[in-house]
DNA sequence: ATAACGTTCGACCAGACTGGTCCACATAAA
DNA sequence: TTTATGTGGACCAGTCTGGTCGAACGTTAT
């Protein structure tokens, strides 16, 4: 698959001979259907934000106010798309930062759309008001981000190997929801504090 | 700097033309020092272990029972050693992870010890018990651990392309306290609580 | 049957780059 | 001058690169 060798070289250190090795194709095929390797990136590269921006980024609820129910649904959502197709979210790590690659410039706008719009459901239109008053808001924005996110990193390291289509998240997200309990208990206002 | 290349391209893909190239010197003197790439290889991991050791594990307080002063010392010492030799750090990375390329068994335990060594001064003898009765140690502790790692991947990220030795951290260190100050809050027993 | 056509393959190309060799040369000590 | 110690970089055989191209394939139309 030439996803999965973009996502592991990069452009530049990508080889067409192992991309048509690894898809039991001929060279020939390759370039019948891409006339070159650039054209084939920028293929990929459009199919991963079609991908990303449908089975991902257009599933998530924007109006949902609190922080921690917007970052579970991130998660769950992600976690969900990434079993569906994992080489297109690697692959996208690699497109999103290359900086070297020179694309159409349509193209690149469409790059730094996503990027924004990433940014917009993760950060904006978060009420903050729901966090203890006797703590820098930010700042407690900024803690239940990284618990969570690294919670995910962890967890991923931890099941690096397996399918992740093949497996039963079921006791992770057990194990999520008592670090989201820890999270409000500590971070939230009580219930009685409020209205 | 051979440091570099390697770190930026592991031992397979780095080249010696580059290498000599960036140090400005000529071939012949990279194979009169060294015999082959791996044996050059193999001289620069075994410094690295020896800088890490001896500019970063070996000055922790291992015996330091409370979790944010362990934590805090790790990454006050981290930021020291690696404004000292950024490379060295970014090297480490490539060589601690790789599993392709084949080490002398000698080596290849020193490595292991290492990894070992780190594990022990970030998981080890620290008191859970200063946790709030309320929550699930082990989780608090997960959670303090990503606080602070995300903390610091982030502010590395932002100063991405700084020289590290160049900056002055007075500003980064208050804002990190600041954090500090909000996890003891959240996830501390009060003080009228101890004893 | 045969011709035409859309596909598919992989041998092949020039050129870039690889780790490593080797020898001319510089400097300085003897 | 002779010897020893460094030092540079042209050069080597070999690998790998992105890309080309003619031959062969299976269908379908004639």
């Amino acid at each position: 698959m030439a996803l999965a060798e973009f996502a592991s070289h990069g452009y530049q250190k990508a080889s067409t001979n192992r991309i048509v090795k690894a898809a039991g194709i001929g060279k020939g095929m390759l370039f019948y259907y891409f006339t070159s390797k650039q054209e084939l990136y920028e293929y990929l590269v459009k199919y991963s934000l079609e991908f990303i921006r449908s089975r991902y980024l257009n599933k998530v609820d924007a109006d949902e106010p609190d922080l921690i129910e917007r970052l579970t649904q991130l998660a769950r959502l992600k976690m969900e798309a990434q079993a569906e197709n994992e080489e297109v979210f690697r692959f996208s790590g690699v497109f999103l930062l290359d900086g070297e690659t020179r694309l159409p410039e349509q193209l690149q706008e469409k790059i730094e759309l996503m990027k924004r719009d990433g940014y917009r459901l993760m950060y904006e239109g978060i009420d903050k008001s729901r966090f203890r008053k006797d703590l820098d808001p930010d700042k407690v924005f900024h803690l239940i981000r990284w618990s969570i996110d690294g919670y995910q990193q962890e967890l991923l390291a931890r099941l690096t190997g397996q399918k992740l289509a093949d497996i039963d998240f079921a006791p992770y997200w057990e194990e999520f929801y008592g670090y989201l309990a820890i999270l409000k208990t500590s971070f939230y206002q009580t219930e009685e504090g409020l209205g």
